[in-house]
DNA sequence: TAGATGTTTAGGCAATTGTCTAAATGGTTA
DNA sequence: TAACCATTTAGACAATTGCCTAAACATCTA
């Protein structure tokens, strides 16, 4: 949980992201969104892929990233905690 | 939103939440339960408060806290995008 | 008004984070 | 194999963060 509260807790993160959620992207094509260098890129990816928001696949050259759906559940189910009437 | 996650991006200021969830709480009797300086909870208190996730009220020399849950499915709102099914 | 209690503000310090450039790794193709 | 392209790793640096102690502020009560 503090992995991914981390990894969500950046701009740059949350766009790549988005751009994800669009389209699945190799690494190079993520970071032609951004006027950041690849190498920072790399660094957002792998805080994302350790959190297991995105899952990178090889395919030759290219590194393929796509979400990993599932583990937004996690999060959604932690904040649904609090909308709930169990209050004391 | 980006101050949101920055709020929820801690350990010490989830788990004041999830107190806040059980029973709204002065800044002392939070604090009470961390091994925590009051200051330094004073503080995490503060950037809840900035991410509206907690309102605080006075109550003569209290602060009573207690959670504003509306500001929860803004979040939960962000991560249901993922989640649906519209994937180009 | 004094003194006591609850809370926040101020200032300082070590750890973490996001960025960069340079260099290394993995894989393709001539 | 050599040149090239895609990506990551390494190392450095400034900005941010979380913690602390000391001091200030706010409120109540004698």
């Amino acid at each position: 949980m503090n992995n991914l509260f981390k990894a969500l807790n950046d701009p740059t993160r949350r766009a790549i992201l988005e751009l994800l959620k669009e389209e699945d992207q190799s690494a190079g094509a993520i970071a032609a969104h951004f006027d950041i260098s690849k190498p920072s890129i790399s660094h957002h990816l792998d805080i994302l892929k350790r959190a297991e928001l995105v899952v990178g696949i090889r395919s030759g050259q290219f590194i393929h990233y796509s979400l990993n759906m599932t583990v937004f559940d996690e999060v959604i189910g932690w904040l649904m905690q609090f909308n709930s009437n169990n209050k004391k």
